[in-house]
DNA sequence: CGGTAGATTTCGTGA
DNA sequence: TCACGAAGTCTACCG
């Protein structure tokens, strides 16, 4: 079945004059100009002009539905009980071709938060000192809490992993924490915010609701770079 | 001087067997499959696949400096102290073709949060009955507050204005209350989250905070629809 | 299918 | 330049 579908797996490329006009959430004109247009075959269509970055000008995400007759490409989606539309009107076509892609195999990432997770989990020490794992995604009703610990005095601690540690953090933390605390047992259990890199204002509002903050470093945690000795310095 | 640049202003697409190693933020690795590129005259490149929707497997914004040599491209950015850096290994080109695109006209948006709290400042009642704006974007030492307004009994009331009503805007709005209402003369200021849509569990979390939840029809407000009958039917 | 959390978020804006 | 908040966020995951 999946296998099917990879026969149709390719990508049109079409470099047109041409307006285009997107109503859904909100309403957008790209006025008549020479544009490109990409059409993958998992339904997607961009819109690019030769600047702005990776975002295309206008685009539609899968699924969608795709009509064309001359000089007009529509472009649907069910939106809620309203519908999405890209509508292309094509004044001139400049190139249109269509490649073949064979089956892509899938990305590798390192050093995202998942990663930095299983970091800490395997040393987490670096939250604080003396911590041990007693689990990691430790459900509550509300979500699971990354790590949850316990500290040299046998206290319990949340901890809250994020590649940059926002205020967003904070108060998902502060969320655990008030849930956790009405359990029996839990009501000392504090928090740890852990992070590559955490901003002053959620550093403030985390030390101000009693949480700590600690920026780990991922090449660190890896055994790739020695820690910087200040940090044990006596 | 940007005259000059306009001249450059093309796409060139290239379809390529190639593998793509991204080290920055993170690192990445793309297996040697066939796939698309896309450089922009700006200094933008973008990995593409045929699927995974519009968002590029691997990619570089400007600004960038880009390497090319036999059977490799080399993209590199400056990145705070260390160098974002795509490596691109070809084996063998399909396709590669430059078009040059024209000029391309600014997209012209409406029905962003912008447009909401202008027409809410105008037309403040519809967040609470008797509302009078006193001032938009009423500053706080944590920001501004969208809409800060007097209700039918003179008393304060801010109110948070966003498309989409999550949890997280309750949090901003009850973070506003908390420090509002340290000021004396605003112990008494309510919330109000107004919002086109309104989420479940935002709702259920604002009101279990006093917080009132208005939703809100951009139509309406332009005044391009009759507001629906039972709203104000006695 | 709806809701939540993550993202190389990207992108704009204001300090 | 930095930091914060919006975005047609998009996307994966979980219920």
């Amino acid at each position: 079945m999946s296998g099917a579908r990879r026969r149709f797996s390719r990508v049109r490329l079409i470099v047109a004059r041409c307006e285009v006009r997107y109503t859904g959430r909100l309403t957008a004109l790209l006025p008549e100009a020479l544009r490109l247009l990409a059409i993958k075959s998992d339904g997607s269509v961009m819109v690019h002009a030769d600047t702005g970055g990776f975002k295309p000008q206008n685009w539609m995400t899968p699924p969608t539905v795709i009509e064309e007759e001359p000089g007009r490409i529509v472009v649907r989606k069910r939106a809620g009980s309203t519908e999405d539309r890209l509508d292309i009107r094509v004044v001139e076509v400049v190139s249109d071709v269509t490649h073949d892609m064979g089956e892509a195999a899938a990305l590798e990432k390192e050093g995202v938060e998942r990663e930095l997770q299983e970091l800490l989990a395997d040393a987490p020490a670096h939250c604080g000192e003396g911590f041990r794992l007693v689990r990691r995604e430790w459900p509550t009703d509300i979500g699971p809490v990354d790590l949850m610990c316990r500290d040299s005095e046998d206290s319990w601690v949340a901890v809250e992993i994020k590649r940059v540690g926002t205020i967003d953090a904070v108060e998902q933390l502060t969320r655990y924490l008030e849930r956790i605390s009405q359990d029996a047992g839990f009501s000392s259990c504090r928090g740890v915010l852990a992070a590559t890199q955490i901003k002053p204002q959620a550093r403030v509002l985390a030390e101000s609701r009693g949480i700590a903050c600690v920026e780990v470093d991922p090449a660190v945690l890896r055994g790739e770079r020695v820690p910087d000795l200040t940090l044990f310095a006596a």
